[in-house]
DNA sequence: CATGAATGAGGCTTCATTCAT
DNA sequence: GATGAATGAAGCCTCATTCAT
């Protein structure tokens, strides 16, 4: 996976940002502080000024590349639903078998996380979509643009895995819902699983995958 | 259903006010205000200020019922799971097979905004909910036991749908993942059916309903 | 000396106080624990709401006893110079030689805190007298009547010290300076040996009466 | 004298400030009128946003500098007594005889307020040292780092004062403790002669720095 | 182009006091 | 006479952003 990784160019739209992040130390450093901040304290006490003194540059440098918190934080939004399914589709491309293309899909999302590439840290950025996902794709802040483009990427990937489930049962009517239901619940279960544990029975990797590659089968064969 | 919401008194834990909201108009006015002020304009931009000017009071009024905005949102986190508990076991209770029980309960949390007690408006706090949960669960503005507090009242909602799919398969392993996935599922679905209808195929009440009660079962004759 | 103390009556200013506290268990209450606080988070963090919280009752109950929070510290001050005050009188009015009336003076205001009378924590008041009198005896927050309340009486203790040494040496110019620097210079000495002792050169108690001793003979005999 | 001052350059704790405010016009002005202000309000009615008003800027530009409030005064504090210390040493260090080495230091103790230097108010600030310093000495509000640095400006400055007095008569024990009399003495005496004149007996300069001259020498001479 | 300084508005919270019962 | 509720002003501090160099 790492292999594929390191080819993989994320477009995001470039009304995101002022100057593009990834064209210099400073703006990937922005990247990559960001999420750590933000998962530090929360999107609510992120600001440009703690931002800017943990990479020790000034609020004004990063203004230069972000216009706001809110764009910066859709950036990275837009960023991993887009990279997601960029993965997605890559990974299930060459697989002809709709519903060993479901089960790689799942094993995917199940364990993205497990892939540090350099620009920011996965794992954490996945925490935030948790934690901040919602109140983001619905929020009020952004300008109905920029919300939907983060609702386009996430968007986007529902279709991608809704694809996959329609191949395997061309009739079923709930395709979308319920690929919405796998993305979201996996994400909630792992989550669950290493902060809440009492909110959920004690799973591995390899049985969250079953069982949500279960959930989707015994739904949608009937 | 009407007539039982008018009997039900629900105990929230006394550290989350200082004065109890249902003590007096204005507690109340307070209470009916956050849940519309939130809904307007999300947690983040919500301030005891603008809750003040809109029911023309003044902040120091609103100090003297709640500690912070945190609090009062605790309140109202807890209150809702609480109610939602408290719905469900009444419901419930007088029905012994225990399919009929899940059929039930899902009615009752895919309806339940439809009854609008005085004190608050359901159907908006649920919509806050949606938004903001996974933020406040996981919030690190709140101190642990507080925090604690909702997370409780959720747990025991998830518990005592758990408890349901337990007594239809008392061999499932995974009730409370199930139970967990059920009731975010719904809210989550009834959410994008209203605000972001690309997410989900088009349902009404009755098919999310079918929809959910077959999710579950087809999981659990297994 | 406790024998003394139970038959001593010090009257206040009555300007101070509206509802005389020692009239009631509530105003005896608030004098105790004013004390108390004080001493604990410094006048200026010091109010009327925190009393009210450590002893049970209201902002408004605390204002029928005093009109603001620098009358009841006033109240202590002149309290405590007064007391001590009647305390040297008392106590040196049986003896003759002034140079022993001078010893036992000093005896009485370096060990004056060992005594704990009911009304108030004689050692904390002291505390917070070395603490804030300066700031007290100079204030700007005062009305010059009251200000000039507690001067009075810090003043009186001054003369009756001054008037000792005048009876040792009846040409020494300097009687009321050096009466102050005594008292000043114990209460801050006891100070540092406690809190600062970096400030200090280790003495016990007799030292420092020693100390003091001769530092008042040596200049009023030259 | 004033050839001495304008080569002076105090180093103060360069945690006590954001920026050091003789760096610009603003901060100068931001020392010079909290002198001012803190001497004509007392500190606790000191505020930034009074502060602010009166040098026409706002309170987030003196955050600039300043963390808080006892940030600036530790910073007034500091700069005092290291200032002072360094007159000291520098006024004393050419002289042999040690008996003139005191006298000399009194002077300056007690003279030290005619000079005024650009950035403050000496006599103010010298003012507001008397008022407040018991209180800020023993603060509750800095962390103990910080108050630790102004006491051990002022620790430094009697350790000076103690070493002149040992040098006079090296058996003497109580060199420390007869500093700082000294010092807050002088300082108590000039204020009383000042603002409060029925506390002191008359003097002028040259008679204060008599008496405490004899009040020095007399008690190690013994 | 980059950076440090400045700033007005607003956040959260407590204060001191008055009012009504 | 005692108490609980209410409130306007202010305290302290941070935010998001703009300006000037």
């Amino acid at each position: 996976m790492k292999a594929i990784l390191k080819n993989i160019n994320i477009e995001v739209n470039k009304n995101l940002y002022l100057k593009d992040p990834n064209s210099s130390d400073l703006g990937k450093a922005i990247i990559y502080n960001s999420v750590l901040l933000i998962d530090e304290m929360g999107l609510e006490h992120f600001t440009f000024r703690k931002l800017a003194q943990s990479i020790k540059t000034t609020e004004s440098t990063i203004y230069r590349y972000f216009e706001n918190k809110h764009k910066l934080l859709t950036y990275l939004l837009s960023w991993y639903f887009k990279f997601i399914e960029h993965l997605v589709v890559i990974s299930t491309s060459t697989i002809d078998d709709p519903i060993e293309k479901l089960s790689f899909c799942i094993k995917i999302l199940s364990r993205i996380e497990e892939d540090n590439i350099q620009i920011l840290n996965l794992e954490l950025l996945q925490k935030i979509i948790i934690v901040e996902s919602n109140k983001i794709l619905h929020s009020k802040e952004l300008s109905k643009d920029l919300s939907l483009d983060t609702f386009e990427a996430y968007n986007q990937l529902c279709n991608r895995v809704s694809d996959i489930i329609i191949m395997i049962n061309k009739d079923y009517k709930y395709a979308k819902s319920l690929a919405n239901i796998l993305i979201e619940g996996i994400y909630n279960q792992k989550f669950n699983c290493k902060y809440n544990k009492l909110l959920a029975d004690s799973m591995n990797k390899q049985d969250i995958e079953e069982f949500y590659f279960n959930l989707v089968i015994n739904n949608i064969k009937t």
